[in-house]
DNA sequence: TGTACATCAGTGAACGCGCGTTCACTGATGTAC
DNA sequence: TGTACATCAGTGAACGCGCGTTCACTGATGTAC
């Protein structure tokens, strides 16, 4: 039965936010167009309505994984105090939370390996999240224009490669990986 | 045909071999169990005689991928010169060559994404490995031990993280993230 | 040292399952008059 | 404003393909005598 055009748009906005989230916990591959829509409460055989195949779908939750990701360091108060941001910021990214809920987590932990397989519009994506992810990273710290740059992207290689082999890894080498991270400027 | 067990034990070394290198080519989902006896010069029906499953050549391989890189920080010359080695190690590892050629490359940059969402002795196997390739690194710099091992440890999470970054992304962003990582200390 | 027999490494066909995609269909929505 | 008709969002069955695993079979190897 058909909805009205307001409704798909409900749906299409569903879609992709459970795509963000799936996707972030399950990884691509174990991302499934069925579970997608189920989550999001359709069948799968509306999918094609909104989307070519799996592949665009995935480069739309890239994007709003990373819009989600971004808006914190991005929102008045951050922008307002960088320095304070940027601390908190780093903080959350290295818990033990993170660690555990990739689905709400960040987009470069949780697919920079499957992506790095792909090669399709998903690249594209996700370079530009990582670009987006390092200049707002970049603002909280401090030095010349291309000193921060180089260190925000510094900081996200550290954060996610700590990210990923704690998620990676038994208990007690996620913990000492983490803490380790913390601890200091690597 | 029935073959010696020597040449059974040669055939065993190659599987174990091919699905090192092809595992962190193509990653778990994307290694078939046929693509490796192809690769080791054989058909898939034999596989069953060297491993209970899929799984179980997996941990073999991931195994084998650690030896092969941790090797390189453990020889002789390496270990009578650990700063000299650390330098050249890091220097190689944020390389455009190992970017490109994954197979032959850190079994962390190359898996910690797919590893982390299995559950079985992957994950043993992959933690042993990370925490050899900590004491490997910490070999190379100064301070104490525990001072070594952290530091050893950010240094690996920012170097597994940005080849897997650079992996992942466009080649101005990637050369850009190597650049960055190579230039300093995070 | 020979010989007969059991073992088993490797082959290639077949099975079963999951998953992305296609398709005929339904009936509410939007539009033309 | 009302009516007839075309559109199309969503449904659920079915298709096709890839892949891990199983299985009957082959014939060289290893062993018991």
């Amino acid at each position: 039965m058909r909805v009205s055009q307001n409704e798909k748009e409900r749906s299409h906005r569903r879609i992709v936010e459970a795509a963000a989230q799936l996707v972030r916990e399950r990884g691509i591959e174990g991302t499934g167009v069925a579970d997608v829509m189920a989550a999001a409460g359709m069948t799968h055989g509306g999918f094609y309505r909104h989307f070519d195949g799996k592949e665009a779908m995935l480069a739309a939750a890239l994007e709003e994984a990373f819009d989600q990701i971004v808006s914190e360091l991005e929102a008045p108060a951050a922008l307002a105090q960088p320095k304070v941001a940027l601390a908190g910021y780093e903080g959350k990214y290295l818990s033990d939370g993170h660690v555990r809920h990739p689905g709400i987590g960040c987009p470069v932990a949780a697919l920079a390996g499957e992506v790095a397989r792909v090669s399709g519009p998903l690249r594209k994506s996700f370079s530009a999240g990582v670009n987006r992810m390092i200049v707002s990273l970049a603002r909280g710290l401090k030095g010349s224009e291309g000193k921060r740059h180089d260190q925000a992207t510094r900081r996200l290689a550290m954060m996610a490669g700590a990210v990923m082999i704690a998620r990676a890894s038994d208990a007690e080498t996620a913990s000492a990986v983490l803490a380790a991270c913390r601890s200091e400027r690597p």
